[in-house]
RNA sequence: UCCUUCUUAGCUCAGCUGGUUAGAGCACAUGACUGUUAAUCAUGGGGUCCUAGGUUCAAGCCCUAGAGAGGGAGCCA
């Protein structure tokens, strides 16, 4: 058999149904056929359509097509012709038919059906063999690429942040253990206490729960930068919003304040979904129309008023509402479900921490469109987020914003940083943190300190938003939840 | 971690008030069919009813414990 360039099948149906012959490899969705002709419906992941093989039985042998089972993988020579079915505009008629890589039918998993999600998740090895997985993973590709693209055209600087963390100063949740100490019989200290300066690094280190505080280091030289990279978070959450291993982007400003840096948020996400809808149209279709499926089959009042493309367009094209925490929480005291006691915790007062319930009835049912809230009040908030001035004893707020989407709650979280070394020195003694692990973030602040800004964007609650999936699992090939990392 | 629902064929699920040999659709195999689109039609094989105890003459069904999964909540991105 003459060897021959392999094509690429979202190339070829891009292309003419000229007659030519080409070889194409890829994996069997499905097979179908009568007595002389046979049906293979083939996807090598270039796109989300796939290619139909026509064999001519009476030609090439009944043989040649018995291997061809769902999942097995081939590559075959043919012609490229006009299709005489409907589904297509161009098919393969195949000269030959090669079997890389059988799947018995009789033990393979997959089978040209709907599975549940569920079922996939315990399959994820083959997972991205299924449209709708192989579709997320396109798209999730595409946003990666944007997410670079948009920063790199503003003049933002990729910063690698480290992955193994010496502070655990973050306070953004618990954390995983690093270490090379044996797990049975660790060193002790005369104390009885772990002795970490035995340890690889000659101390105590976790992985990463954000990259803000070095981000910070670099924004204070390089002006604007982002981080991109996977965070940990060793919380026992068992949601579908919740993953132990996700990949976060955190940019950091020089010169931003708190109105900046909501602006950015907004052009960020706005930029994002333009791009998912202008590059990926056939993929966000098939989402889209899967998503109608699921939709007419719940009751009318849990339906979405919107598609999964409408409602993309929808939030690129107008600006996100602004709220203050203040403001937020005289919605929900006026609001009608809390005068009908329908809120499970239906005592709104100022200071409180919202409850998720309270962010999805300002989004979902309030305003109906992605929320940012600001200046929310100190005591809720975390350490370095730069405190307003001239306010009332007791009523002290934090310029901390929130980005909140609909059906995903949080999508962002950020601040502008406090600048101000004696201000931030205040607060770190006041909630007794670690000085000795700090000292080179309050060194920022003593040595040519700035205004700044930044956030954190958790990349698949984005995904999930973009591709209308509901549960956070299934949008990244490899979920680690807690009980969970096979594969 | 808490609340709640669930676990029956390869997959999705039904299984009545506890009663004899546990069902369906899809998938798979075989056959029929000259171009199908989740092809269609016919026939067939396929079961540790999640696990371990218990109640009962009798348990897929009731009780206890455990494991896993879904949904909701908390923590957050």
């Amino acid at each position: 058999m003459q060897k021959m360039k392999r094509i690429k099948i979202a190339e070829l149906i891009k292309g003419q149904a000229d007659g030519s012959t080409v070889n194409v490899k890829g994996w069997v969705r499905t097979k179908r056929g009568s007595k002389g002709v046979a049906f293979i419906q083939l996807n090598d992941g270039s796109s989300i359509n796939d290619l139909q093989i026509v064999v001519d039985l009476d030609k090439l042998g009944e043989d040649c097509v018995k291997l061809a089972h769902t999942g097995a993988c081939l590559s075959i020579i043919g012609k490229t012709v006009a299709s005489q079915g409907t589904g297509q505009s161009i098919e393969i008629q195949a000269d030959s038919i090669e079997v890389l890589g059988g799947a018995d039918p009789e033990k393979y998993p997959m089978q040209p059906k709907a599975h549940s999600m569920e079922f996939l998740r315990e399959n994820a090895h083959f997972r991205p063999r299924t449209k709708t997985f192989s579709t997320v993973l396109r798209l999730r590709h595409g946003l990666a690429f944007a997410i670079h693209k948009f920063f790199h055209e503003k003049g933002f600087y990729y910063l690698h942040s480290p992955i193994i963390t010496g502070s655990d100063a973050e306070g953004a949740g618990e954390m995983f253990r690093v270490t090379t100490l044996d797990a049975r019989k660790p060193p002790l200290t005369e104390t009885g206490e772990v002795d970490f300066s035995q340890d690889f690094f000659g101390k105590s280190t976790n992985l990463t729960v954000s990259g803000q505080l070095e981000g910070e280091i670099a924004a204070m030289a390089m002006g604007e930068i982002y981080t991109f990279g996977p965070t940990f978070r060793a919380e026992n959450s068992n949601t579908a919003r919740h993953l132990a291993e996700f990949w976060m982007i955190e940019p950091e400003m020089a010169f931003y304040e708190l109105e900046d840096n909501m602006a950015l948020a907004q052009e960020f996400i706005q930029y994002l979904i333009r791009f998912a809808l202008a590059n990926y149209p056939d993929d966000l279709k098939f989402l889209d129309e899967k998503l109608a499926k699921e939709e007419s089959q719940k009751k009318a009042e849990e339906r979405s008023e919107m598609g999964l493309i409408e409602k993309l367009k929808f939030v690129v094209e107008n600006d996100f509402k602004k709220l203050s925490y203040t403001e937020a929480i005289e919605v929900l005291k006026n609001s009608n479900y809390h005068k009908k006691g329908k809120f499970q915790y239906n005592e709104i007062k100022w200071g409180m921490d919202l409850q998720s319930e309270h962010e999805r009835y300002l989004v979902e049912k309030e305003f109906k469109q992605p929320v940012i809230l600001f200046n929310y009040p100190k005591n809720i908030k975390s350490f370095y987020m730069k405190q307003n001035e001239n306010e009332e004893v007791g009523k002290e707020t934090v310029r901390a914003m929130d980005v909140l989407f609909p059906g995903i709650g949080e999508m962002i979280g950020g601040s502008q940083r406090e600048e101000s070394y004696e201000k931030l020195l205040k607060v770190v003694t006041e909630k007794k943190m670690p000085l000795d692990s700090l000292w080179w973030y309050l060194d920022l602040r003593k040595f040519g300190t700035a205004p700044h800004a930044g956030f954190g964007l958790g990349f698949e609650r984005l995904i999930m938003f973009v591709t209308g999936m509901s549960n956070i699992r299934d949008v990244i090939p490899f979920p680690r939840t807690p009980k969970n990392a096979e594969f």
